[in-house]
DNA sequence: GTCTATAGTCGGATAGAC
DNA sequence: GTCTATCCGACTATAGAC
């Protein structure tokens, strides 16, 4: 479709301010994130996101040239999102930076490394209360049910972070980042720390928790801590069958 | 809304046949878990349906009363489902039924009950080419952004299952059953098994698998009865903070 | 740039023939 | 019980006023 007037700066924060041109422009988006985020792409109506966004339907057309095309500038403003998180997360990881990438990291301090990392990931995911973290909502969606928008944010941003994890695991499991097992494990990784976003439901209905209180929260910590450690495990076979 | 001509028995194999009257209510419904799951309620479109049904957009209003009704049925449907695959499971465990539920089954069998419990789950979920596991897609769906049907499901079988999950935990880490943290694993352990069929589109891209062969099975099933035996290490705390 | 008005499409429900 | 025909509402997109 037509990408011409799509792809454009947006740098969070503009310090030239009084620009309106792309304030509304932003504003969509963030409605649109929200709402294809809860709603999913045909559930989500523009006259929602518009009314949201407090414009007009038609600023949609005008800004990205349809539903579609808003969409995937979603998708783009999403990538970049995750994109700085794994900056964020190189930066954290920047002293053993070349160690990581050897493998020759020793286990405990990777899992240390890991936890602190899964850590802070939580606690933004812990409490978003407020918007800016429903693009989990449309990523897992995306996830479930792939379109051009799903190949957008992976090649710009997860398939990084997808890397990091690997490499991580690859340190605690003394295996390389690129076999097969520690590929999968980072992606499962991955897989779970999203997962916190779309359980809550099922979180909520099993364990009686309306919302997630302090001891909530401390006892998912302690959680994710064990898991992480528990990668330090590595029995050869576990057999089975 | 009018609940009157929705609920009625659907015994998988009805020994009588010849009788037209549910055959086209039960090919509906078939039709509506793989539609619902793979496009969601809004996305879903009742011509679609009825068309995959191989029957008319009007018999919906005279098998269920509307859109809506039927997506409920197909919960009630999924539920039985679920609700048969957990008595399978309990069948499995009627053996140590006794000593699961006393928390005094060892710990290495009671891994060995959850490798196998989890290998049958996923031997089917990795075999899914044909129909009749499409409603994975409904619970995370559902899971994700729940509605009536969710409870209906949840109520009706996978509380079950989350039951039985965290007795085996419990014995597992020798804590009892309805502590937080194990409640907790067993949620997440359900999740875990969900995700694998979300997290297809992930797992392709990132680990170049077009399509599951048995290389890729074998994999994913040793990760899966690692993960499982790993729930044997019950660090006390591992701190991070 | 943002709004109103409107065209054109699609989806769910319903009436009525058979 | 199943089909055809039709109504009505909601949606996206677009033209044009300001």
């Amino acid at each position: 479709m037509s990408q011409n007037l799509v792809q454009q700066n947006n740098l969070d924060d503009t310090p030239l301010s009084e620009k309106a041109f792309d304030d509304t422009r932003q504003r969509l988006i963030q409605a649109a994130v929200s709402v294809f985020g809860s709603q999913g792409f045909e559930g989500a109506s523009t006259r929602r996101i518009a009314a949201l966004a407090g414009t007009n339907i038609s600023s949609i057309a005008y800004h990205f040239g349809g539903k579609e095309n808003l969409y995937l500038a979603v998708a783009d403003h999403i990538a970049q999102e995750i994109g700085q998180k794994v900056d964020g997360v190189e930066a954290l990881l920047a002293n053993e930076r070349e160690r990581i990438r050897n493998g020759t990291l020793p286990p405990a301090e990777a899992v240390v490394l890991l936890q602190r990392l899964w850590r802070e990931w939580l606690d933004e995911l812990l409490s978003n209360k407020e918007p800016g973290y429903e693009w989990t909502w449309f990523v897992i969606r995306e996830q479930a049910n792939p379109t051009e928008a799903f190949d957008r944010i992976y090649n710009a941003s997860i398939s990084r972070f997808l890397c990091i994890l690997a490499e991580l695991i690859g340190c605690i499991q003394q295996s390389p980042a690129q076999s097969l097992t520690v590929r999968l494990q980072a992606v499962l990784l991955f897989g779970k720390m999203l997962s916190f976003e779309r359980e809550h439901a099922a979180v909520e209905r099993y364990l009686g928790w309306k919302t997630l209180d302090e001891t909530a929260k401390n006892t998912i910590r302690a959680a994710v801590n064990e898991e992480v450690a528990r990668l330090l495990v590595r029995s050869e076979e576990t057999l089975s069958c």
